[in-house]
DNA sequence: CGGTCGTTTGAAGTGGTTCAAGCCTTGTGG
DNA sequence: CCACAAGGCTTGAACCACTTCAAACGACCG
């Protein structure tokens, strides 16, 4: 799984795809990152991605998926987003004031994006840093879409925006096909993401289901209808 | 409401008191900003603060409030967040894909940051535009909370939630006393923040006075009582 | 083959919405 | 200075979306 020798592949490295499609990064600047890949940090599924460092680091995940996320006092969780190959993500030190907390949903690869930009060469360093911070710009812009389903949608409707979401972001890498696309989560992580109760997400799932919208079941979504998702929304 | 002549003093100015709050700008480059405050931009309440250019410009409030919101499809609105002096907030050309309008809540004066870091000398120019990088982090980092606002709490937490953030916000800009805040905001607003009837909003308001909690009446909140509003948020 | 975790279903309860009407406050024009 | 209009606030009653609790079932793992 390390990166590929000298010539690079879109088609076998969904990362770089993501990172190619969020921020514009040239192909060349992208075979120079595959090159100059540094150690890759391995997580098990549940482990927390902490930065050991007193500062938080920014890592750029290769495969797998983690999700923000903060336990709150009375045990519940909410969960901020989801990460997936391609996508930067801040990991911060575990303190007090720590607003959240990523963790892996399944085993993960990633790369500390400064350490990797140390071993670049000085222009091909701002490029990628660039790319970098573009994807992390559109990952916030992803919170006004994340806000407004939690303000002002119906459970139905949250479940269909977020499907949405995962689609849209994983066929991006490559990573949807005609049958469907893997999606490593249990109903409760749905429910913690969405603010409602898991009894609710499992029945919505059976409404989506059974009106043929989408059917979500054993971590793979089947029987996916696009437009009839995005009709939902505009209810 | 121009800059004062040479000395800077921080009681007269609530807006240079929340940077060096937010971003512990320096003494000496807060009042070089003062100096260098370019053409004061004016909007009256409910006006549109959108950029002309085709690109977001980052603008810094003077006086009054603002808020970041979207108009959804069928006519309901969603508040993302609300801007009081001293707050950066990111005016974008208005367009299709826009994931926001930053609107005027009262009268406001706010300045183009690019324009008046345009006047200032190179050395404090840096250190005024990390300022300003640090006060929108800020604001980026508070919508973790705005996400558990709306996902994990119920009606009456997410008020006091919010009269919280208020509170301690205006708190740092010397715009809070004894007797309390101005607020100036309508049920309404509070419910679109907070993804709620104004309906129930009025409820909720009447249960925290009731309570003794907090009283939000003719623009202004009284009765403040911060601990108690803590604690409900520990249930 | 048994245990564990995740999913599914039912029944009852509750928090929030909607609709509708009346009231209060503020601003405006006569 | 008063009358009126308009917008915001308040209240009641009925309804519905979502939660909670409880129990059973299924899939996967050692």
């Amino acid at each position: 799984m390390a990166q590929p020798s000298g010539t690079y592949k879109a088609q076998v490295h969904p990362a770089v795809d993501g990172l190619i499609h969020s921020s514009g990064l040239s192909t060349s600047a992208a075979a120079t990152l595959c090159d100059v890949i540094g150690p890759i940090e391995r997580y098990p599924a549940a482990a927390v991605v902490s930065s050991i460092a007193p500062a938080p680091r920014l890592k750029w995940i290769l495969s797998g998926w983690t999700c923000e996320m903060r336990v709150l006092p009375d045990g519940r969780r909410q969960i901020f987003s989801f990460e997936i190959p391609g996508d930067p993500v801040l990991s911060r030190p575990v303190n007090a004031s720590n607003p959240c907390s990523v963790v892996a949903l399944t085993s993960v690869e990633c790369i500390d994006v400064a350490q990797t930009l140390s071993r670049a060469r000085e222009s091909e360093r701002t490029e990628i840093s660039r790319a970098m911070n573009a994807a992390l710009n559109l990952a916030q812009e992803r919170r006004y879409e994340d806000i407004i389903r939690l303000g002002r949608r119906s459970a139905l409707q949250r479940l269909a925006d977020l499907l949405l979401e995962f689609h849209d972001r994983l066929d991006q890498i490559g990573l949807v096909d005609e049958r469907g696309f893997y999606l490593p989560l249990t109903q409760e992580h749905l429910a913690d993401a969405l603010g409602l109760s898991v009894v609710h997400v499992n029945r919505s799932l059976k409404a989506l289901r059974l009106g043929g919208m989408a059917t979500f079941r054993f971590g793979r979504v089947t029987q996916f209808d696009r437009e009839r998702l995005v009709e939902l929304l505009r209810s």
